[in-house]
DNA sequence: CATGGTAGACAACCTGGTTTACTATATGGG
DNA sequence: CCCATATAGTAAACCAGGTTGTCTACCATG
């Protein structure tokens, strides 16, 4: 028979897809005036969320420091996606929001990721798209929302 | 109907699988001693290949500067994964190849990516894996090897 | 043989991560 | 009621890996 697809096709092809996604959405926020957000925050507005946290929860969602991640909320906050406030109930905490701009990177997004897997349903047809999501549904954990990234590819330790 | 999946659902989970995969790739290699490789490392380690390259193609193929390309090298020589050989044919290169140890890695990575095809083929339906990787082709690009991903992600700029 | 291009190395700098350390505020048990 | 302990946030020092700019050695071509 063909030689079965080497393994390592699989990942590479499983990032390229996941990589063609982001590109995209990505290419939509650039041209809808967003183009300092990159990848690694879209990733940090997700855990955010519209309804906001503070820094320790957010370093926990991303798995990174809560210095780290004090630092990345410092530079969205200089660049307008961001506001921070006090919290009335513990005055140790900042809540962290997103602002109106930050809002509208995550319906940008949304929508960009809503027409790529328009297009991909066009490409494939909706039950493969359909049958994709299932079984990556299967195969992958998929732990609730595992937005841990950041660090993980890094180099050593 | 139900809520279509929301589109944000989709590129998770891609990067999950993917995920799932090179981690799983990467508790073998550590299980095999090969603890110091990381995730980006497998990426380099690829590009290099059983036949050796330079660090200007490496950087090439890695979507990075031939320094830094250079940096990664000097690094995976201290730990004795890649060796540097002058260049019978042109003073000025320098050929990185892997090591034994190198190729080790390149062989129990195989194994592993092998391994997991396997579990999935198990897991969803060997035609259903087929399908999976037929739609991924169709749906990434697939240009021949974008093994660019380091730098990528990244931060601004 | 002189000129222009290429391979590699080095230095300075940037970003974002980590650890360590400190301050301010909660909270709960004696 | 008060102190001990834990938690939120911040800052400093350091590290890794990326970038650009510069330099040297070497090739190749006219």
């Amino acid at each position: 028979m063909a030689e079965p697809t080497p393994g390592y096709e699989l990942p590479l092809q499983l990032f390229a897809a996941f990589r063609a996604i982001i590109d995209a959405a990505h290419a939509d926020l650039a041209r809808h005036g967003h183009a300092g957000v990159k990848p690694l925050h879209g990733f940090v507005f997700q855990a955010i969320g519209a309804r906001g946290t503070t820094a320790v929860e957010l370093g926990a969602r991303l798995g990174v420091s809560k210095q780290a991640a004090g630092k990345t909320i410092a530079n969205l906050e200089k660049q307008g996606y961001v506001e921070r406030a006090a919290d009335p109930d513990d005055a140790r905490r900042k809540l962290v929001r997103l602002t109106a701009k930050g809002l509208d990177v995550l319906a940008v997004s949304a929508r960009s990721f809503d027409a790529v897997q328009a297009r991909w349903a066009e490409a494939i047809g909706p039950e493969r798209l359909a049958a994709l999501h299932a079984d990556l549904r299967t195969l992958a954990p998929g732990d609730h929302f595992r937005l841990d990234a950041p660090g993980w590819f890094g180099t050593d330790r």
